[in-house]
DNA sequence: TCGATTGTAAACCATATGGTTTAGTGTTGT
DNA sequence: ACAACACTAAACCATATGGTTTACAATCGA
C-alpha cells in the first residue's frame, strides 16, 4: 500500500463519519447536482454545505466542476473503493462466504 | 437498517479515521492482546492507547474484558461489518472496473 | 449596465479530539 | 503487608471540526 494512501484513508473515513456528508453522497448516488441544489433540502446554511463538499472532495469522494457560476458535484467512488478495500481485509471476521476472486482483485489491483 | 445505527456508523467511521486505531485493529486481527501489550510498540503513552481503545469499544470494534489486573482486547467485527455494509450500497459505482478487470484477466490469462 | 444569483473566503464561536502528566483503584507476587 | 504492576480517571493543552454571519468574486439575465 502506498504511504500516501494512509492519509487519504484518514480523510476518507473522517469524511464518512458525518451523517450530513453521508447524506450528500447518497443524494449524489442518484446523479450530479449543484451546490445550491444539494443544499436546498438541508437545514444548514449554503456555506456549511460548501465546506462539507470541500471535505468530500479532499477525501476523494466527490468531484466539483465549475460551469459558469454554478458548481456541479459528482460522486467520485475511488475513495469509497479504497475504504471498502481496507475493510475487505477484515471480511473474514464476519463473513465466511467470501468471493475469493473479488478479494484477489482488491488485493492485487488496489 | 435501525435508526440508531446511524450514530453507530458515525462512531465507527470516526474510529477508523485514525491511523493509530487502524493499526490497533490490524494488530488485533492477529489475535487478542492486553492494553500494555498493544501499547508497547507504539510511540505514545499507555494512557493514550487506553483512550483509543475506549473509542474503538464505543464504536463496536473491540471488546475489552478484564481478567485480574489485565484487560484483554479482542476484535469485534460487527462495527466493521456495518461500515462495509454501508459502503456496499455504493459498490456499483466502482464494481464496473472490477468486472472489466475480471474479463481482462479471463481473456488474457485463460 | 446593473441587480440578482452562485459559490467561496474570512473571521468567529462552541465543542470535540488526541495528546500529555498526575492521581487513583485494584491486583499480583514476594 | 506492601511494593510493583496494569489500567483508568481527571485535569489540562493545542489543534481540528462544524456551524454561524459577513464579505467578496464572478457570472447571468433583463
Amino acid at each position: 500500500m502506498v504511504y500516501n494512501r494512509v492519509e487519504t484513508l484518514d480523510r476518507t473515513f473522517a469524511a464518512l463519519a458525518d451523517p450530513t456528508r453521508r447524506g450528500l453522497l447518497a443524494r449524489l448516488a442518484d446523479g450530479p447536482g449543484t451546490v445550491s441544489h444539494l443544499a436546498a433540502p438541508l437545514p444548514i446554511s449554503l456555506v456549511a454545505v460548501g465546506k462539507h463538499l470541500t471535505v468530500l472532495e479532499r477525501a476523494g469522494l466527490v468531484d466539483r466542476t465549475r460551469t459558469g457560476r454554478t458548481v456541479v458535484c459528482t460522486l467520485h467512488a475511488q475513495g469509497l473503493a479504497d475504504a471498502a478495500g481496507w475493510l475487505a481485509s477484515y471480511q473474514r471476521f464476519w463473513d465466511d462466504r467470501i468471493d475469493s476472486l473479488h478479494r484477489y482483485l482488491i488485493r492485487e489491483h488496489p
